[in-house]
DNA sequence: ATTCAACCTGACCGATTGGTCAACTTGCGA
DNA sequence: TCGCAAGTTGACCAATCGGTCAGGTTGAAT
């Protein structure tokens, strides 16, 4: 239909209000309402209705919006998927492995503890077979993951670690991490706590980096070379 | 009102039919099919629509059968919750560190890949809060976790593991056994297999046994006390 | 003062939701 | 052959679903 981009060139385009202001400061509540209720009832489970009053908004304004429900949805996981792909973005052959692992745990750690509704949000996606994520996984993410992994091998034949499969490393620190976001409700249910803490997060961050470093035959940082 | 047991007991009770079978065979089927579309769009999510026709029967038959979609879906988390409770049920203080782990480990494993669904529908539950399974994370599995955590920090003591936090322990091992069921979808695009296979469990076990051992300083079985 | 795009929202739509109910069939025991 | 509980199911209900739309308000630019 139109191009919004070249409209937007050819004339200033902002009439009726001060900036683009009420539109970046409605849609960013609408955004951070969702990723909740996204991540709380999953994309069916989720209502309109539900992300409206979340957000304070009337059902209509928040579909003036987003345009649909669908929308929406795929937006929150683009959104995420961003932030997990400026995860651990350049490492090279030449680098420590135990630096290295424990960057990508302490980051993924991180990433889950700021962003514990997209972290959900995910979860709960591919939880139900990941029917929009598909393209995703099997693209964008394979890549990723192939990279890292061939860079795990390498280490192992220079003996820097054991050569341990490097695909099953990395989904193993994917769901440790992962769990603490995902599985609050359950650790918190089961440690007697009412939430995690910042040194609760610290702590978990070194027991991991401890155990799968120690656990893959990597010396801990600093040992020299 | 009436308590059923009694009047099963003060007559045959049964006619109409050959038995409770026809009653067995189709709670058995509505079961399997609620816990499948449960699991995939969780609790609101699903519709009583969805799994009678996953079931093949009427939904007013799922709905004689089951009284009303909460109570059946409870009845399959209560059901999973026992499936759990039986896990690695007695270990004491005197069995060896290395075997009990390989074998948690091993018949967690065991579970998420013979109830897969199961798996995925109780990680769905916790996802969303756990507002069904408040008490039982509170209680039951509370103690579970407390007692085999007292035994984990004895064989600290003893000096036959490292002293780490034996809660975090087994979340790791959770989280990670718990993975390859949860998020079969992620590891099937990003591995770019169609299927997990028995060898591929195997593997993924012997690989998790492996680090999780090593990384808690636990010598592998059969090294002698 | 007029214009106009952006913003706002109640009313409304057909479809689907969980659940009820009454009428029906089935088939064993007496 | 008949009684009767178990089993079966289409019709129906109020509530909610995602989404549309017409008719409004707002406020900077002209």
């Amino acid at each position: 239909m139109n191009d919004v981009t070249e409209s937007e060139l050819q004339r200033p385009r902002q009439a009726g209000e001060s900036n683009g202001a009420t539109r970046e400061r409605n849609e960013r509540e609408i955004l951070e309402a969702a990723e909740r209720i996204f991540a709380q009832y999953g994309y069916r489970g989720a209502s309109v209705q539900a992300i409206a009053e979340e957000a304070g908004l009337p059902k209509s304004n928040v579909l003036y919006y987003m345009g649909n429900k669908r929308g929406l949805y795929v937006r929150l996981l683009e959104r995420m998927m961003a932030r997990w792909n400026a995860l651990l973005d350049d490492i090279s052959v030449d680098d420590d492995p135990a630096e290295v692992l424990e960057a990508f745990i302490r980051s993924k750690m991180q990433l889950s503890r700021r962003h514990p509704e997209g972290s959900r949000l995910f979860a709960a996606e591919i939880l139900g077979g990941a029917p929009f994520l598909q393209d995703y996984l099997r693209g964008e993410l394979r890549e990723w993951v192939r990279t890292r992994a061939r860079i795990f091998e390498q280490w192992a034949e220079r003996g820097l670690m054991d050569p341990v499969d490097p695909v099953w490393l990395i989904f193993l620190i994917w769901s440790a991490t992962q769990h603490y976001a995902d599985f609050e409700a359950q650790v918190l249910g089961i440690t007697g706590r009412d939430e995690i803490t910042d040194a609760d997060v610290e702590r978990i961050t070194r027991f991991l980096t401890q155990v799968i470093l120690k656990g893959c035959g990597v010396r801990p940082p600093g040992s020299g070379a």
